[in-house]
DNA sequence: GTCTATATGTGGATAGAC
DNA sequence: GTCTATCCACATATAGAC
């Protein structure tokens, strides 16, 4: 294959995720059908099946694009050696809430993966999502960690404190309308994305009273 | 209808929402089907549809007992009035924790439903149970208003406040497994629904520093 | 590379025997 | 009241024309 047409299968499918993934979010995976997501594209089926042998494997590349996204944006935050375990546990819930909301349709998608895995029924090429999933928490369980060395942050297990911060965050995802709220603008989704980071940071903290 | 008529249908019912809640809460509204529920009961789909006319109108009352459980639990802990909105609201959400966990099953089909009224797509008789969900957060809303009044909490606008709150709290039914969490017990439960509980409180408490 | 058929399987719902 | 048998709609995936 060359190059060239590499990029155009890469095009080809770029265009299909997205449609894929506003569909996906919309109606969730086994109410969405591959017409819908065609006629979203303004095509019909055989274009689709032209880049994607099968409706999961659309499904698989969303959550991986998803996941991927986090993974890119928050790693760089987690790192950042100059800032306190504290502030960038802070950073981190903040970025990731913002993400719920501008990129909503495809962290939806990536959030209905969590139970479609869970029901080991429709999960099979959704095992590389797992690894990734796990990658993710374990940015925050080590902040948490360094968190609880520094002495800002209560005596929680870390891998088990992530699941009440990323629970709060990702419930964005189930509440937040892009269609209704694309109004808020970027002031607005700060402000909420403002509210949730204090919340989970004031909920693992030691407290001074 | 005799008295007796109207009680071995509702015994009928509710053999068939237990077991129709154990399988949708494992695979999801759309890849349940009537024959697995049936089977479960040991039973083939004529018996199921002998007492219900749609898989549809099953889902919506188990939705309605999980809310109407919430509701009947948790209504009291928040109008007791010899203790303060702060430990008002902690026994509200250990409690609300330990039922996420103790009563799986409904409570996940529960929060299945809300992304399916989100949906507009399969929300026909679901319609009752918006108006239940609303009440039963502003439980919270209410408690959180009182928390905020009492100085105990920071200045939040207590519908808003809830989201996070509710969000932490229902992330357990994502993540929790009754069967491979069983071995448990009682113990290792009430040490979730403490974790949780410190943490929503404190994620919304003043800071004293 | 994109389209229009179409084959095929599945599952909700009904009819009617027992 | 519970079963078996069946209808029928819908959606995935394929075949083949253009």
């Amino acid at each position: 294959m060359t190059t060239d047409a590499r990029a155009n299968l890469d095009v080809g499918r770029r265009e299909i995720l997205d449609a894929a993934a506003v569909e996906f979010a919309r109606s969730g995976y086994a109410a969405t059908t591959i017409d819908a997501i065609a006629e979203r594209m303004g095509a019909t089926k055989g274009r689709v099946y032209h880049y994607y042998r099968a409706k999961s494997e659309i499904f698989a590349d969303i959550v991986s694009a998803g996941m991927q996204e986090l993974i890119d944006q928050i790693a760089p935050i987690a790192a950042s050696a100059d800032v306190s375990s504290l502030d960038r546990l802070w950073r981190m819930a903040h970025h990731h809430a913002a993400l719920m909301m501008t990129r909503n349709s495809f962290q939806r998608v990536a959030i209905q993966s969590v139970e479609m895995v869970r029901q080991h029924a429709a999960a099979p090429s959704l095992a590389d999502t797992i690894a990734l999933r796990d990658t993710y928490e374990q940015l925050f369980a080590d902040v948490i960690s360094q968190g609880v060395a520094d002495g800002y942050l209560r005596d929680v297990d870390p891998r088990q404190a992530t699941k009440p911060v990323l629970g709060a965050l990702n419930w964005i995802t189930v509440w937040y309308d892009p269609e209704r709220d694309s109004a808020d603008g970027t002031a607005a989704i700060n402000g909420v994305a403002d509210a949730y980071a204090d919340f989970v940071v004031n909920g693992l903290r030691r407290i001074h009273s």
